[in-house]
DNA sequence: GCTACGATGTAGGCATCGTCAACATTTAAA
DNA sequence: TTTAAATGTTGACGATGCCTACATCGTAGC
């Protein structure tokens, strides 16, 4: 009754309670026998569904992104253009606000360098989806004598950097703690405003 | 004459060694064994200067601050206001180029969360020095009527996301190969020029 | 239905790692 | 010169990633 030989659904769970210990303590501290251990199976199981902890990471990054094409998938009601780019910028941050166990994992070099193909391909289709929004709204006259590059740039910066500002508690202290939202957006907004 | 009971200046020599092997491999696969045994001496002797591996990162950590702020200082010499500005932003991102092994230690989440007092105050030091000449160039006129703490952390995202986009592998696919130098000057003109 | 096979899980082992404790050697202060 | 602090060595412990051999389950053909 109790433990049945198989799992049922290891792979899932694992990634979830992967998830959960890495918002808690960090990826250096995620470990797969601990994961394991947690979900009363024996240490050698989840090398069936990842054959290495960076495989781990990697199918967690993946999945992040999907959560975060989804995320910011939503601005596609707003009017191409400079307007899209805005809240798909806003929508960036929040979800790396909201997702910052998953963020982690996106801006952490060590999960980076060994990137699978599909998670590279993933990001560099996102990347594009920006650069046809830049060019849109350059069409529609914004900053329209600029160069696209430049503001491609630019715009990822920005983005990048404001989330993990959010999100690293090295800045929590330097950076204002009220109105965080209400800032951001009117930071965003010297450039997209 | 071979290798005397004392190394001498380990603890420089593991410091510089670190870094060297950070470049190359990660963090995640720096060992204060492998370490040891690089520097031709026992395992543990690494102890003797720094107790924990988060002790030795965190040392490296305080350096490559020390070695950012003195990149920066150089612009001390523009005046005071937007120009300082902007040039300290293009020390910065010029520093995190030429010291991509350092600044991936800077913005690893797995190592500034163990950040000592030491290194917090030197980073808020930093962080203040920003925000003074933020209100330096505001009182001459520049962006003189947006709230101070907008314009921070706008700054702090722009160059912090500048720097990651330049170091960061997973960028340099989306972004343009050619000219990089110069379009992170017109980058961040958009915003200091 | 039965059977063979792939998928999934277990048990044990190996090399490595971080860290600790006990001991050795050197340096420098008293 | 004696003695204590700094620095280095050796050995050990528990934990980890990953490998190999084996066990159990589900299921696709017959």
């Amino acid at each position: 009754m109790n433990s049945p030989y198989h799992h049922g659904n290891l792979r899932e769970a694992l990634l979830t309670r992967a998830i959960e210990t890495l918002s808690e303590k960090g990826v250096e501290h995620l470990s797969l026998r601990a994961l394991a251990r947690d979900l009363g199976v024996s240490h050698a199981a989840p090398l069936r569904h990842f054959p290495t902890k960076a495989d781990l990471l990697n199918a967690i990054a993946i999945g992040g992104v999907h959560s975060l094409i989804a995320a910011t998938d939503a601005s596609q009601t707003c009017p191409s253009g400079s307007p899209r780019l805005r809240a798909m910028a806003l929508a960036y941050v929040d979800w790396a606000m909201a997702n910052s166990a998953l963020h982690g994992v996106l801006r952490n070099p060590d999960v980076m360098r060994h990137a699978s193909d599909d998670l590279s391909q993933l990001l560099v289709a996102f990347a594009d989806r920006q650069k046809q929004e830049i060019e849109a709204a350059q069409r529609q006259g914004w900053r329209k004598d600029e160069d696209p590059a430049v503001l491609f740039l630019h715009l990822v910066a920005l983005t990048a950097g404001t989330a993990i500002v959010m999100t690293d508690e090295i800045y929590r202290g330097p950076i204002t703690t009220s109105n965080i939202r209400q800032k951001t957006a009117a930071s965003i907004d010297l450039f997209l405003g």
